[in-house]
Formats: structure tokens, C-alpha cells, sequence
RNA sequence: GUGGGGGUAGCUCAGCUGGUUAGAGCUCCAGGUUGUGGUCCUGGCGGUCGCGGGUUCGAAUCCCGUUCCUCACCCCA
């Protein structure tokens, strides 16, 4: 037992039991996305290494700590997709989508990989859907995306989501309450932790994530972006919330949500649960009208968002699969002779479109019907030499225990009425 | 990288102030008279008690090491 194999850390085995439910899932997801007029969009499992470096931001740690990245025979470093928005934009770009039309809508749902130490919600493989709306600048498609990660959300049954937006400025902005927080957070400097010291210097609008509860207290007099935004950026805002609120989707203002990535501009959005754990983001997303360019593109306003499946499905909790009411037969052989028309009967049914399942074991008429019932056949169809002498089968109805003899040329339609 | 909890049958776990052949429930398999499931009854398969070392007459049980799982911290795209 020591000696086999088993899975990486981090990653897991989706067994029959378990894939059922991601099949539904998925379903919601293609249906809801496809319904809003979003494109799916596939991108490779793996990109070079830089174009994540650039877009998440250069933030070393990060980057060398939580990515996968390798070098491959002709010395390039690539790198496994720890995030889909990059990718997508890097495909956009490459494909010149731009001239498709003047707006694009793609959602995809993937494979992600982080290097980081698992816990609940948070996997080292792990899967991810997410839609971005690339073209527009204007709020109504920040509150397209907000409201469209909230209606999937619901579609799936999350108990009680928390939404939660707040504005990152533009540039412009952002440059002038960086400065202004700067100069608060200075005079503080020995009270703050180690890494909020260094953020300080390389990104000090990060430390308004912190949880460290005495910087917390520290930062509750810190300066408000919202008093740092310039005109235009105040009144997007503004519009995003009050589309929000014109569809009654409740959220809190939280001026100190700053999503990890570089690339955030002004608005910024994160749904969280709270049955989910420690790791409680069930989606994030917001708009990042420099990132096109950034990779090599044209100036292209875009927003997006991206959501977890693994802790989504953390919050679902455990659902008991529904029972299908679809006929599903097993045959039963009762008989040698009956095995050798096993196969042609089977045939007949599952083509047409009647799912049936039989015994390859050669077992007992009671084993043969106890594996029946326990992959939950609706009905068995039994074979045996009495009915091959009269072309005929037997068909239980597993619910009701009802037993009639039905003629071989009747079997498809009598199953296919039921 | 740091800390807490945990590895005993396929699954969920009991046993752990050391004592002879290691248990339960569920699952699985097979029977309960002729070719019929689920319920019920009976029986069976299945464990070198994570791995390595130590203490002891004797260790699942105590000690040390190691590894894996898990939750949390850090971090979070």
C-alpha cells in the first residue's frame, strides 16, 4: 500500500460518483454563458512564463513561488496558467479579434495550476470559469459581468452570497491616492509588518488587504480612494452601483478591496461565502483597461471575472443526486443459450437510444438481478430458454415489482412507452 | 515556509493507563431448495494497525524519526 501510487498533493480524482455532478454544473455554466451571448473560448494548458510575469505583475514572489514553470528543450520558460484572463487576452490579441467586432464577449471554464500548500478551497489543480467583455469602457458592462456572475451563482443554488465591489481609479487616480496613502502609511511605517513594509515601496495599495488585525485598526483612518478619484472615474462608479441596485443585487462598497493582480482598473469585485472556509472568494473579478496593451495590443477597454468550482462546490455542500426517472435496462440471462443473444439484443436497445447495462461475469439470475437493482435500473429484461422458445422477454418494473411477458418484436416500443 | 489535528479492513470509525488468534457498522461476494432485486436471515472475502527504528518477555497501544492526509497561518492570480 505504501509502495503504489498516489495523486500530487494538491490535486484530485473525480470519480463516476462525483463527475455526475460536475456534468451539471458544467451545464449551468455553458447554458447561462451562451444564453448572455458569451463565446467559449479554449486556450492551452500552458504559456511562456512571461506573459504572466507582465500581466500579474512582476511581484517575485508571486511569481516564482506559486507559478509552475519549467524550462522546456529549447530553453524557454513556460509556465501551467495559474489564471485564464491573461491567456484570453493574449489569444484576443493574436487573433486579431478586435476585427470580428468592436465587442467581444468570451467565457471559458478550465484546468488552473498554483503551487501552493492545499487547503480547503484551495487546490493545486483546480478548475475556474469566467466570462470577459472586451471592448467597452463604459459601467452598464462592468454591471453586465457583475450581474452575470451573480445570476450563475444563483442558477447553481449558493446559499448566501456577499458581493462586494469598490473602484481601483483610473491611472490617474490611483496614482494620486497611492501617493496619499504613501504619505499616511510613512509615519506608521515600524508599526507595520514585514511585508506590508516592503509593499510599502512596491505596491502599498496591497496592504490595504492585510488581516493582521493591529493593521487593520492602523489602516481605519487611512484615506478613502473614493476621495482620490477624479470625476469620470467617481461617476463610473457610481453607475455600476446604480445598475446594481436597479436590479436588486444587493452588495457592500468595500474601499478596501484590492484584488491581487497589477492589472485592476477601477472597478474591482469579489463574491464571497461564507460556508466555504478559510478561502472564502467564491469569484473575483473587475475591469483592467491596460492590460491589451500591456501585452502588445491595441488600447482596449476590458472587464472580467473568474470563479472557483471547486469552492463553489464547497458552498453547494453535499446534494443528493436526484434519481432519473429514464428507463435504464438491465438484462438478465437466464439461461446459456441466452447469453448468445445477449449481445443482439443489447444491440437493438441501445440503438434505439434504450441505456442498458448486462452481466459479463456469468453469474446466478439473483446476482444478475441484485446489480440490477443496485445501478438503480428502472426495469430488468429477462432471457431465459422459455422465452427464446417463444420470442419473448419478461420485463420487471423494479418500482413497482409488476412482471408481464412481452414478445421479442414488441420489446423496443413496449420499453420506449414506458 | 509555520502551527494544530490525523493515518487501524473498500468506506466511517472503535480499540491506545502495553498482554495471547485486531473489532463494529456499512459496502462487496455467496447462500436462504425450482430462473427474480430492493427489505430480512446466514455465511464469507478483506488488515504485516502509514513506514523505519527504539524500549520491553510482549507494542495498534509508550519513545524517536520519517512520510502522507487534513485544517489553519503566510500568501492568494
Amino acid at each position: 500500500m505504501s509502495k503504489s501510487f498516489q495523486a500530487i498533493k494538491g490535486t484530485k480524482d473525480l470519480l463516476p460518483v462525483d463527475t455526475a455532478r460536475w456534468r451539471e454544473f458544467e451545464a449551468v455554466i455553458h447554458d447561462t454563458m451562451q444564453q448572455w451571448g458569451f463565446g467559449e473560448i479554449r486556450t492551452p494548458i500552458f504559456e511562456k512564463t512571461e506573459l504572466f510575469s507582465r500581466s500579474v505583475g512582476e511581484e517575485s514572489d508571486i511569481v516564482s513561488k506559486q507559478m509552475y514553470t519549467f524550462i522546456d528543450q529549447s530553453d524557454t520558460s513556460l509556465t501551467l496558467r495559474p489564471e485564464l484572463t491573461a491567456p484570453t487576452m493574449r489569444a484576443y490579441i493574436q487573433h486579431n479579434m478586435d476585427r470580428e467586432g468592436a465587442l467581444t464577449k468570451l467565457y471559458y471554464m478550465d484546468t488552473l495550476f498554483r503551487q501552493e500548500r492545499p487547503q480547503a478551497g484551495r487546490l493545486r489543480q483546480f478548475n475556474q470559469f469566467g466570462a470577459e467583455a472586451i471592448g467597452s469602457p463604459h459601467p452598464e458592462q462592468d454591471a453586465e459581468v457583475i450581474v452575470l456572475a451573480c445570476a450563475i451563482l444563483n442558477k447553481l443554488g449558493v446559499a448566501n452570497p456577499t458581493v462586494l465591489v469598490n473602484t481601483v481609479g483610473s491611472s490617474e487616480s490611483r496614482e494620486r491616492y497611492r501617493s496619499e496613502l504613501v504619505n499616511f502609511l510613512t509615519p506608521l511605517k515600524n508599526e507595520l509588518s514585514e511585508t506590508s513594509q516592503k509593499r510599502l515601496k512596491s505596491n502599498p495599495l496591497r496592504i490595504l488587504d492585510t488581516k493582521d488585525k493591529k493593521e487593520v485598526a492602523l489602516l481605519s483612518d487611512a484615506p478613502d480612494i473614493l476621495n482620490c478619484l477624479n470625476s469620470e472615474d467617481l461617476h463610473h462608479f457610481e453607475k455600476v452601483q446604480g445598475f446594481l441596485n436597479e436590479l436588486g443585487i444587493a452588495h457592500e462598497c468595500s474601499n478596501k478591496l484590492v484584488r491581487g493582480l497589477d492589472y485592476y482598473t477601477r472597478t474591482t469585485f469579489e463574491i464571497t461565502s461564507p460556508d466555504v472556509g478559510a478561502q472564502n472568494a467564491l469569484c473575483g473579478g473587475g475591469r483592467y483597461d491596460e492590460l491589451i496593451e500591456q501585452l502588445g495590443g491595441k488600447p482596449t477597454p476590458a472587464v472580467g471575472f473568474a470563479a472557483g468550482i471547486e469552492r463553489i462546490m464547497l458552498a453547494l455542500g453535499e446534494k443528493q443526486d436526484q434519481t432519473t426517472e429514464k428507463v435504464m435496462v438491465y438484462i438478465v440471462t437466464a439461461s446459456e443459450s441466452a447469453v448468445d443473444s445477449l449481445f443482439r439484443l443489447a444491440n437493438k436497445l441501445r440503438q434505439n437510444g434504450i441505456s442498458t447495462s448486462f452481466d459479463t461475469l456469468r453469474r446466478s439470475v439473483k446476482a444478475q438481478m441484485r446489480e440490477a437493482n443496485r445501478l438503480a435500473a428502472t426495469h430488468a429484461v429477462i432471457v431465459g430458454d422459455e422465452e427464446i422458445a417463444d420470442s419473448s422477454a419478461k420485463v420487471k418494473n423494479f418500482k413497482t415489482g409488476e412482471q408481464n411477458t412481452i414478445s421479442m418484436n414488441d420489446l423496443v416500443s413496449h420499453l420506449k412507452s414506458l
